[in-house]
DNA sequence: GTGAAAGCGCTAACAG
DNA sequence: CTGTTAGCGCTTTCAC
């Protein structure tokens, strides 16, 4: 058994109210003993229990997270980077980070949810992909446990962080209106998620703002997987004339459509430009390395953590952030097929 | 504040003893009153205060996982789907599953292990990526704190799981062999981790049992990352005349490899056939779909957990689980381009 | 400055 | 079958 307060106490002949006083630093105990009390709780290797804590203080320093399941099965790397950046910060401020995750339909994930979030269990909830009307939200505002959103909220009194979809999303159709495209292709995420709205709406502001117009053949709801961006891909190819360009609202649903891309022979950039987001470690690595935009994500995690343990806190309102995101160009776009071959003819 | 036990036997009139039993299925009570308990406990939304039982039990019904940090920066998906695969599990046996990121270097890593590994915290643990001597297992066997390995351990007393590695790149390695393949090179993980050892030995056995030589020049090692593979390829290119084939030690550093053959002007399969190991979905993504060894990434999860879960309980020696693992032929593997011109002649 | 005592919510002997 | 009694290890009034 590892040593308790008691034993301290009983080694230095002190009561154990003293000793836990001198160890959490209180102003009212002598130098000399708060001294002698951690030189000898350092030697016996005193290490505070954790739950008896918690049962006295109602206070966990733990903080939960559910991570999405279905159907990404877990597969994005844009999650993994988050959940070690922000257990990484949970760690330095002294929470640890509990992990639940639910597997299959929406309802076992609001299931996980509520069982995970129990005030007595976790101090406060990190929660991802939120939908716009989202039961989850509704719930740990019921249950008053401090929470906070990654991704954007409609609610104002909850708090949530967020990179910028929608500029994001306007860049990099900008960027693809400007080398010359008029005909962009957009797969989008899942219709109920908030970041999936935000992103379209950056396409069809750039969209409209150059004057072009949207044809809904060249729209197409995927669900942030690979194989759903494939699929999503192979529709928009089969309705008809193929767009000179897509514009993708993850990275792994581009690397979905870039396969679908290729199985129909059309060659990126030459024939179809691709354009993913969130920037995760892989887009540099496929062929031709992928354009996209970058979130970031460590910063996301970090601040994540901040902003919930100041909601714990108690002091200060709800916070929302929206941090930059920067569109990152490559060599999986170029200009359309008649410009270019225009440019080629000089 | 939510409904204690004794709010639930003043209610009924009973002692907080007999309500504990009526809700655990304690066979000594009585059906007529265990329904009442049962059917009030309900209605009240009645919770059990899992830090009140973990102190009163000695027992957190908590797993502790901690993940890789430096140098992967958690960007390998394998981590994220076994993660989520163990989190899955876990939950379904009752547990929930206590997360550790550590950064940096090795000492933070062993750190952060100690700091996590409080049987008053966690009732087991699970560790990634063991090293030859390592001396996390060491710590954890002196606190006593049960574990299980993702990976192999030397010591017959630890419990491990792993995929079979050695096996896995056997057959990788033996179908480029067989394909006419004779100057393999290989990319290695970091040489003190015993997987990386354990895929050069099938490596190295499946060469030797061809008569083939194995030449340093074309032995490079990794670090299990992108651009740890990228770096490893390109020395290995510039080490003077290339292979014909390259066995890469995980995926997510075939990529990089795979990258690094592009810039030089090699075409994959026709100048170099590059196969990786793991079998994470983005191996079917790129281009050309990389050729790979499937690990049961979700069973290695589950059967960590269950493990695990008999290791607590007591019962039983510690358990040595390998997974036999599938190599999946692909398009970034092909004849030698001095075989294949001979084929074309035909 | 320090100690005594109560209690966080639950389980687990030990009685009856 | 059920109640009583002790704790689990820590924090936190309230006294002195």
């Amino acid at each position: 058994m590892s040593p308790t307060l008691q034993d301290i106490a009983d080694v230095l002949k002190l009561s154990k109210s003293t000793v836990s006083r001198a160890l959490s630093g209180d102003p009212r105990v002598a130098e000399s003993t708060r001294v002698r009390v951690s030189s000898l709780a350092q030697h016996m290797g005193y290490r505070p229990n954790a739950t008896a804590r918690a049962l006295a203080t109602r206070r966990t320093n733990t903080i939960g997270l559910v991570v999405p399941w279905a159907p990404r099965s877990l597969s994005d790397p844009f999650y993994l980077e988050f959940l070690g950046a922000a257990g990484d910060a949970a760690m330095r401020s002294g929470y640890s980070l509990f992990l639940s995750a639910p597997d299959g339909d929406g309802a076992g994930a609001v299931r996980a949810h509520a069982e995970l979030a129990d005030p007595r269990r976790i101090d406060g909830m990190i929660l991802t992909e939120p939908k716009a009307n989202d039961e989850r939200i509704a719930l740990l505002h019921g249950i008053g446990l401090p929470f906070v959103v990654l991704g954007v909220a409609s609610d104002p009194e909850v708090s949530w962080i967020s990179g910028d979809n929608t500029a994001g999303a306007f860049d990099a159709v900008d960027h693809l209106i400007s080398l010359g495209h008029t005909r962009i292709a957009c797969i989008t995420g899942p219709p109920d998620q908030t970041a999936s709205k935000a992103r379209f709406e950056g396409y069809r502001s750039a969209m409209s703002g150059a004057g072009l117009p949207i044809d809904r053949n060249t729209i197409e709801a995927g669900d942030f997987t690979q194989p759903g961006g494939h699929t999503a891909m192979r529709a928009i190819i089969d309705s008809g004339r193929a767009p000179s360009a897509v514009f993708v609202c993850n990275d792994v649903m581009a690397f979905g459509a870039m396969r679908a891309l290729r199985e129909a022979g059309l060659a990126i950039p030459a024939d179809v430009s691709v354009v993913g987001f969130d920037g995760i470690a892989m887009a540099e690595y496929v062929d031709p390395p992928l354009a996209t935009v970058n979130q970031p994500i460590q910063e996301l995690g970090r601040m994540a953590v901040q902003i919930l343990i100041e909601q714990m806190s108690g002091e200060g309102g709800p916070a929302h952030c929206v941090l930059p995101v920067q569109y990152r160009p490559s060599n999986s776009v170029g200009p359309p097929r008649t410009r270019a071959e225009a440019i080629n003819r000089g």
